[in-house]
RNA sequence: GGCGCCGUAGCCAAGUGGUAAGGCAGAGGUCUGCAAAACCUCGAUUCGUCGGUUCGAUUCCGACCGGCGCCUCCA
């Protein structure tokens, strides 16, 4: 098996190959701590997610950095209109943005520079392009780059030819450059930005970095402990394609004069009815909104991994409604094969047949450009086998195959993590515990004194507390939702 | 205007030049005192429309209709 991902850059799916294995490096664009991220952020967080534990899976080294943008224009917008310093504006949203990462059980990234703590690197970065010639200062006392002086400017986007759309959005700094297609690396500082406390002194002036300027600063920063210029997979949402990725290539390699990224991955949009979420329509959904909701971190993974990154998904209730159902069918499996695996076995093969096609199909299908709905699709047909197995095992199905299945899917759950929390982790207090249990004892007495209204009675009254049984041949079951 | 993406059952969607995955919802059934869970069966003669290429196209090409994205600080 290999793993084949699709690169913008060349806009095909290509083999991958880490330029010191095992040793993979990955960049991921992270969240602007302006306000709380949304969950079509957290979408392309959550790919990269994908992306990082399936190289894991493969047993690649991987080191990963996302960095936090603290200071650009919105954070100091915001901070101003808060009446707040840049720091004091931004500290909570980076909390909430971990607290948010934790719930959608997103692997942290090994490091996470912020652009704030970054300045003498990107002033260096800044400088080297002075000495070099592809940066100037412009008449208005900010530091451009130079797009005319670096020949393969346009790669990636394939925007090299374009033409500015009449009306469209013109910088109010267009008259301050040499080419209006030139981009900020240092702005100047204006009293807003004293104000928050977001300018600092350089040899080319005080001011703050331009938006592009911190990651190429941070990840070459945080790659030279390897002895890189170049990072193996650069990811991030689809519009950071340009001018963002655009202007990191042209920074990054004008200075070091090599590649920047060998790979360049973009996820797709998280749609509302055909549009991307988004803070300016206003059409957006936190991940915060969802947990007060008590909805399982499982089922947005799950309902992200049913459609392929690089395709826009379109979210709405019934949709997220369809995931929920689906992982707490997945948990359903999860408990039977526990609760079977201490029992003897009347067909012992057919479960282990079943784990290696489910772990097999799981490969491929994430090996070929992180094919997520495929690998969904074969873990659904496990379940359903399974089950359907375990059905007729009348008298179990073999210590060793149920656990075999059971390890298989804790196998795919270590990549996907779509099972939902084990139930033991909610918070249940004893005294309820026996409180149920004493309920149950009740009710089974009315059943066996045929006493059914009494029985749907109990089951009524738990309900309301959130209690579902179940009666099987073993007994009545019940877990708390 | 430039570059690009998408249009598959009620909803979310996968996919291939050879006759449509998977999930959810819905209908019927098995099991059950009834439920629940699980399993079984059922749904697009059809993949926006119209042409073309081909023995054969949802899949390739063209046109059109519709939706969307980027075009200097949006994941």
């Amino acid at each position: 098996m290999a793993l084949s991902l699709y690169n913008t850059l060349t806009r095909r799916v290509e083999p991958f190959t880490p330029l010191l294995p095992p040793r993979v490096t990955i960049y991921t664009c992270g969240p602007t701590v302006w306000q709380y991220a949304h969950l079509g952020n957290f979408r392309t967080f959550l790919f990269e997610d994908l992306l990082r534990r399936h190289l894991e899976f493969l047993g690649y080294d991987v080191f990963h950095i996302m960095n936090l943008t603290d200071v650009d224009d919105r954070t100091i917008k915001a901070a101003a209109a808060a009446g707040k310093r840049l720091e004091e504006h931004t500290a909570p949203f980076v909390q909430a943005f971990f607290d948010d990462r934790d719930y959608l059980r997103i692997q942290p990234a090994h490091v996470y520079p912020r652009a704030t703590e970054a300045i003498p690197a990107m002033v260096r970065l800044v400088g080297q392009l002075l000495d070099k010639g592809v940066a100037y200062k412009g008449e208005d006392g900010s530091v451009y780059f130079a797009i005319g002086k670096f020949p393969t400017y346009g790669r990636l986007s394939r925007l090299d030819r374009r033409e500015l759309k009449v009306g469209a959005r013109v910088a109010s700094d267009e008259y301050a450059k040499d080419d209006p297609r030139d981009f900020a690396l240092w702005k100047r500082a204006e009293p807003i930005d004293e104000q928050v406390g977001a300018a600092w002194d350089a040899p080319f002036g005080r001011g703050r970095p331009g938006w592009h300027l911190e990651c190429s600063a941070m990840s070459l920063d945080a790659i030279s402990r390897f002895g890189v210029a170049t990072l193996d997979i650069h990811a991030g949402g689809i519009d950071l394609i340009f001018p963002h990725h655009e202007d990191e290539i042209a920074q990054s390699e004008a200075a070091t004069g090599q590649p920047f990224a060998r790979f360049w991955l973009h996820g797709e949009f998280l749609n509302v009815r055909g549009t991307k979420m988004s803070k300016r329509f206003g059409n957006f959904l936190t991940a915060r909104d969802l947990r007060e909701q008590r909805v399982d971190a499982a089922a947005v993974r799950l309902l992200f991994w049913q459609t392929h990154y690089r395709q826009a998904l379109d979210f709405n209730d019934e949709a997220l409604e369809g995931a929920k159902e689906g992982v707490k069918r997945l948990g359903e499996l999860r408990a039977r094969l526990v609760e079977r695996a201490a029992v003897d076995s009347a067909r012992p093969g057919v479960l282990a047949e079943l784990a290696s096609e489910l772990l097999s199909e799981f490969g491929i299908a994430l090996d070929d450009d992180l094919g997520a709905p495929r690998a969904v699709a074969a873990l659904f047909e496990f379940v359903r086998a399974a089950n359907r197995e375990l059905d007729r095992g009348q008298g179990g199905i073999g210590t060793g195959a149920a656990a075999g299945a059971g390890a298989a899917l804790a196998v795919f759950d270590r990549v996907m993590t779509v099972l939902d929390v084990l139930p033991t982790a909610k918070a249940l207090t004893p005294e309820f515990a026996a409180w149920v249990e004493g309920q149950l004892a009740a009710r089974e007495k009315a059943r066996r004194a045929k006493d059914f209204r009494e029985a749907d009675r109990i089951r009524a009254a738990l309900r309301a507390k959130g209690v579902e049984l179940e009666d099987t041949p073993a007994g009545t079951k019940w877990r708390a939702g």
